[in-house]
DNA sequence: GGCCTCAATATACTATAGGATATTGGCATT
DNA sequence: AATGCCAATATCCTATAGTATATTGAGGCC
């Protein structure tokens, strides 16, 4: 019985997940401005709910850093990435991300180089969805940063360090830098780079993943970077 | 105008933080065993509040994985740390703190080197504070356990990238060692180490800095890892 | 005119109550 | 005796209401 179907514990959604997503989506979309204060009953209105699950859920986005808390002031939506907290993410990513790529690599199999293979091939194909003659939206951005999230964390799973995982889950670098809303990212380069960290993985050669990897966080970095620029 | 007061907001207590505060109290000194579960209601008599407060604390430890949430469950206490997040644990802080060394190091000047010597004064202290005769209490390490944390949070603030240190504290290191709560002798090496450090830092050697970390992280690790052992 | 005071409103915070789901124990059936 | 069904209880989840604090605006004072 060694192969039986994995049964996990169904998930099942309460209000304050609902909620919780929900906000989450309005602060990524930019549906709420950075920096505007958040009114508990309104929102609450809004969603068709009570204050109470509005309450649980953004007390975990401001562990997100999604939302700040004032006491007895209420909640405001985080300001969008400065300069600085963008050069500090990304050297943070630049020295988790290296390293889970070796780590990665040093356990690699043929079933993580496929299901990195197949993540290449489904952020390609949001490329391809582009034409020159319709502009860039804000959708195809979307869909573009969530494969590359995709990549990013299934390297991270394969490091094996489930907490390594969590560490780079948790500064939400995606969503920060969705919120960026810079749409350069999007490109050729990213799915050039990508690939040159799955060789690496397959060729087994742990300090070239985390040389293609530190390379690519640097690359992504720059191209990010223009945010700034003015 | 330059050096005048520092005016901060001054920290106003909500029941919801004095709740997060008294539950993180009470898992960290196993007054709630690990794994059990969590009666919202029961927690709320015992603490002299209704259950809305705890339920905001409890989402907001769920974030902190000190507890563990199973909708229309309940929550329930993290579980200790076994051997391999152990192992985990150690392999993600001795990635991330070394580096931080370096950083605190290349930015570092007269004031930081005296507040990393206080620390380990204090360090000193608690260690002093102790007698053959005495048996060594709970208590005493918790003392000690803590300014090891300050010591090392010192650090990564001290490298300029905020980031950087809320990633390290977010891991919450300390408080998941303590936890574990083995630890016998381990005040002179630890003092000893961290004075290695310091030495690196305030002679403006980077490199030195981050070894004397990593050095420390590794015997630190030899140390704790004794808890597994039987 | 600027600043302080104070009342009115808005909003956050907490408590309480009711509905929904899970858990437990007993009973019946095989 | 073991298993399945069902009711009773416990517990979580959500909504509502009341209290406390902050914010805003107008009026008075210097």
């Amino acid at each position: 019985m060694k192969e039986r179907t994995r049964t996990r514990p169904l998930p099942r959604q309460i209000l304050s997940d609902s909620v919780y997503e929900a906000v989450k989506e309005l602060v990524m979309d930019q549906h709420i401005e950075p920096g505007a204060r958040v009114n508990i009953d309104q929102l609450a209105r809004d969603l068709r709910v009570s204050p109470t699950p509005v309450r649980e859920a953004l007390a975990r986005l401001e562990m997100d850093a999604l939302v700040i808390k004032e006491p007895l002031r209420g909640y405001s939506i985080a300001p969008i990435l400065d300069a600085a907290a963008f050069e500090q993410l990304y050297e943070v990513r630049g020295l988790i991300e290296p390293f889970a790529a070796r780590r990665a690599c040093e356990r690699a199999n043929r079933q993580l180089v496929t299901a990195l293979h197949r993540e290449i091939d489904a952020m390609q194909k949001t490329i391809d969805g582009l034409r020159p003659e319709k502009p860039r939206r804000y959708r195809d951005y979307r869909e573009f940063a969530w494969e590359d999230a995709r990549f990013h964390e299934a390297i991270a799973v394969a490091s094996g360090n489930e907490l390594l995982g969590e560490t780079l889950s948790r500064l939400r670098s995606h969503l920060h830098l969705y919120r960026l809303y810079y749409a350069t990212g999007i490109g050729p380069e990213t799915v050039a780079e990508h690939e040159a960290i799955v060789t690496a993985i397959a060729a087994h050669q742990p300090e070239a993943a985390a040389a293609a990897m530190a390379e690519h966080i640097k690359r992504s970095q720059g191209r990010q970077r223009h945010a700034f620029e003015r």
